[in-house]
DNA sequence: TTGGCAATCGCGAGAGCGCGGGGCTCGTCT
DNA sequence: AGACGAGCCCCGCGCTCTCGCGATTGCCAA
């Protein structure tokens, strides 16, 4: 069975030594540790790959969030598992955006993280599970409060067409009615968005989720 | 300590026996199965408040993802787990925006359900690895292609006066220029992502997050 | 029955918009 | 030095849109 071969981006000279001993000590791993992005991109570049790679965020030089980034882009087939301290939403959400495959945090037992390296060497996903209630509360905000602001049917159908960029004649044409009836509707639509031009009743229309 | 009170929501009723066994040898926890969202919600409505959840999605009568949306709105607090064998992304990404705080795949060990029932308590979620890559997947590709088009910086700064719906002389006067300007550097924009009207404009910049 | 609402259609005034031109000042490349 | 493009600025024509008035029809609930 050939190794397992971890890459380990941390610059806390500590702890990157603790992790590294962690990975080393399970059979058929070994760990490369790296103390800044630049070191990893650069062994990437001389052509090293790893397996994994697993990759703290508060970085000196270049960010962990934006290795990511630069990991995925380079080698795409590398799942990049973030280990940190970092929970603000924000950071969570850049590095996820990034193509973190997953995201620890440093609290997590050395079984914890041999695990998500399995995890993710199967084509999963390894998250802390805090992290991952976090990333769920975004989908059920972010998506969720969807209040329809009493549309019509009629009202909805022309509203997608509108966000769609067709005008009161091409809608018109399409629905076989007369211009003055769209207009009607795109009235009501207005007063119900509580919104008075084209520009405002797209941009709420997508930002809520209307369409 | 008292009780931790497992809802399963399961239309077969072997599988259904099956992991009520499995909650039930667990100590310090209680299974109470329902054949279907509806029965379930109507115990919520006489009174009874479980601690956790499990839901399946292909459900006669009210599907799973409508069910949790239910429960959501009822009882906020309490942590609901899909647990089911739809693995499509367009199911798991309703179930999510429903604001399920887990989902499992029916092929998960009665460990495995049991540890997501602790974790949810404990504010986590319970996600099977696979699909939670899949979730992220979602985030890389559907936010990290952001293209800019090679606007300047005077045409981003138009265009987001145009996604927030002002019109030529609004912004004309906000920068103190003539609105002939602020259209020619409209006309630009447009060119450059290949439209031909502001509604097609603030939609492009939205669904793209140009701004 | 009466009232309200959605959907359809009509018109005119005035503002907003898309697009045809042109001009200026920087850099870069030849 | 000259050509060239990019970014930024200006003007006018003709179409489109918003919004103020109106109207009729059908449906559903009070």
């Amino acid at each position: 069975m050939p190794l397992v071969h971890v890459w380990l981006v941390e610059d806390n000279a500590l702890y990157r030594e603790t992790i590294a001993e962690v990975v080393d000590a399970a059979p058929g791993h070994v760990a490369t540790p790296f103390d800044s992005c630049e070191a990893a991109l650069d062994a990437l570049a001389a052509g090293a790959l790893p397996d994994v790679v697993l990759m703290d965020i508060g970085l000196g030089g270049m960010s962990g969030v934006e290795g990511a980034q630069r990991f995925q882009e380079r080698a795409p087939a590398v799942p990049v598992v973030m280990l940190t301290v970092h929970q603000d939403t924000d950071t969570i959400f850049r590095a996820l955006c990034a193509g973190a495959s997953g995201y620890l945090l440093k609290t997590a037992t050395p079984d914890a993280i041999l695990d998500a390296i399995g995890e993710v060497r199967a084509g999963g996903a390894a998250m802390d599970a805090q992290i991952a209630r976090r990333v769920l509360d975004l989908f059920a905000t972010r998506l969720a409060p969807r209040t329809d602001y009493g549309l019509s049917d009629r009202e909805r159908e022309i509203l997608h067409l509108l966000v769609d960029g067709l005008t009161k004649r091409q809608i018109a044409e399409r629905l076989h009615l007369s211009p003055h009836t769209i207009d009607g509707h795109i009235r009501n639509i207005y007063g119900k968005l509580h919104v008075h031009s084209r520009s405002e009743v797209v941009a709420k229309a997508l930002r809520e989720r209307l369409v």
